[in-house]
DNA sequence: ACTGAACAGGACCAATTAAGTCCGCTATCC
DNA sequence: GGATAGCGGACTTAATTGGTCCTGTTCAGT
């Protein structure tokens, strides 16, 4: 697997964020229980997200995350790479005498390759393009 | 890491009995000590390979591994198939009122997406593409 | 100030998967 | 029939991922 739960897990976070931003923080609580996610670990992700700047965190009553970022401005690729660090597609282990270690081995050059077509991907959709339960639920806010 | 270890070991022999098909059969011996690996691991993987008709074993004296394709007829998509198993990119946990399960989440089509791109630079290279030690070793067979 | 609701963060544990080993078995060549 | 080479299943170890716990710290409301 490419991308881990956790990945899954902030993903959707910040989905469920991006689509009450607007109405104030929403506690960690309500997220993970909304969610099914399991609270202290989703805690961990979010924590993580908060430092990298991606969602802005208020302690004390009342507080809560909420997304410090434009739903359009932050590509998947970016959520991504901030939860999971960057995509490592191969390492190899060849040593002397093994493939060509001096210089130009073509795998380099696939395997960067893929990678890049990866980033191609994941960069052409941002987080506006992505909504949780877009036809059930939700109070009347704009309906 | 996208791609294992174990796949790294595995092309790598591939690539050696690649080099020298035409010589006849290669031990496991002298393809773990060449390629500097663990030689009980390397047995599992290229009894796999045997398996899928990749290369071909031969028992007793003198017997070893040779190449059971043309090097110019197998695809690094197929070759890593074969070792790792399909590439996995992503897998989602939403539950009832997460996400669009019922239906057509963009996620679902994101994922293939990149799917799609992995597999076609992949098979965009085949098993003649690669050499070991282009330029260093070797007894002179054609040079 | 005090209380209680929230997040912060470090240490820790559990589950899964990847990596690697062992050993008796089978086929083959001479 | 013995030495040589691969087979295959069970096993162990190491690494990564997923997840918990507990002790802070911050802050709104009183
Ligand atoms: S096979 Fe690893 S660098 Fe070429
Ligand atoms: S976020 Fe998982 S299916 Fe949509």
């Amino acid at each position: 697997m490419i991308f881990s739960r956790k990945s899954d897990y902030g993903l959707r976070a910040l989905m469920y964020l991006s689509d009450r931003r607007a109405k104030g923080p929403v506690t960690l609580t309500e997220i993970a229980e909304r969610l099914m996610i399991p609270k202290a670990f989703l805690s961990k992700i979010l924590q993580q997200l908060a430092k990298k700047g991606v969602v802005r965190s208020l302690k004390g009553p009342s507080g809560g995350f909420v997304l410090a970022v434009e739903p359009a401005e932050i590509t998947l690729q970016e959520i991504l790479t901030e939860i999971d660090g960057p995509t490592r597609v191969f390492e190899c282990f060849a040593t002397e005498s093994d493939c060509t270690l001096y210089g130009d081995c073509l795998m380099r050059e696939v395997f960067g390759e893929v990678e890049d077509q990866i980033g191609k991907v994941l960069a052409g959709y941002t987080l506006a393009d992505f909504h949780l339960t877009p036809r059930a639920s939700e109070s009347p806010a704009k309906a």
